[in-house]
DNA sequence: TTAATTACGGACAATATATATCCGAAATAA
DNA sequence: TTATTTCGGATATATATTGTCCGTAATTAA
């Protein structure tokens, strides 16, 4: 059971995304130096995203990635979903029904309370993401932040920020 | 993310031990048998439940596994625990930290909401685990159960167990 | 006490998945 | 048209999972 480190990038790529002013841009590359990964595999995260439908894609000139929709109303598990799938983390493979005392169909209603288990544990994990927005992760940052840092942020976004028109 | 299938059948293994009487053990080929499961790599997973404190093993003639405490005091938590390890789903990378904006050590006292957000996640999918005990597995699995396989059971586990003495 | 038997335990390959990268095609604005 | 920029697929590399083996320890019976 492990989590992708493209999540990370994706979550703080979102977090990034949502400093823009409305109808601003930001190019791969820009976000990827923003960030410090390399390039060339954070668009495939954006791809994902995209994909998803979190983010929108502007090509040519001045284009880039902004946000599909507002912050507030993109979670933890949006990202996480729109990168790993929505494909269960417990596969159950019916042992049940295996071996010389296997389980008849007809006992076989209902998913074992294995894979049952699994299942609310998945559930809890998921409910647990989707009450985190995207703007709780900025404001977390902002907060602890100096104020050189925050005017340094401003102006690195006005800079690279490809307005649309 | 994703769960390894040796999580099924360390599951399904633990609760075919619940049934045996005190004292009582199945060898590892018996346990293989009866969950229809290939025997060498069955015997991974039962390694890692005895590193972990969850069977006893009993080498030489008439040896094999049993549980180490009470199937009650086994939660699918531990059986997961066991294989997969307890080290966090979510490793962050510090990537507040990286880029031309990147963050001071100390604007980083604690860790960033992002990571915060998955660990409080991955603590609600494991106390989820943590409730269901070994117990339940078998209590919903006999339910359902025709009497004739409970018979059939009964008989397996008596011809198979290998008792200490 | 000794030797044969039985099963566990860790080391070892093969396979699948994830990670990282590149390049051509498509699209947009000037 | 031309320069710029993203998208998608094709391609290596690294890592984790899956599967298999043989040595070693423990037990029983002679």
């Amino acid at each position: 059971m492990k989590l992708g480190k493209g999540i990370e990038w994706a979550a703080h790529a979102c977090a990034v995304l949502a400093l823009l002013p409305p109808g601003a841009a930001l190019s791969r590359e820009s976000l990827a130096g923003y960030l410090g990964v390399p390039a060339p595999y954070l668009a495939k995260q954006l791809q994902a995203l995209s994909r998803a439908g979190l983010v929108e894609t502007q090509r040519g000139v001045a284009g880039g990635y902004r946000l599909a929709r507002a912050a507030q109303a993109i979670s933890l598990w949006d990202v996480t979903a729109a990168l790993e799938g929505t494909r269960p983390t417990f596969q159950c493979t019916e042992i049940r029904r295996n071996g010389p005392c296997g389980a008849s169909p007809s006992e076989c209603p209902a998913p074992c309370d294995i894979a049952a288990a699994f299942h609310q544990a998945e559930t809890a994990f998921r409910d647990s993401l989707r009450a985190v927005p995207i703007t709780q992760i900025v404001l977390g940052a902002t907060a602890v932040a100096t104020d050189d840092r925050k005017a340094r942020i401003r102006e690195w976004i006005q800079e690279h920020a490809t307005g649309r028109h």
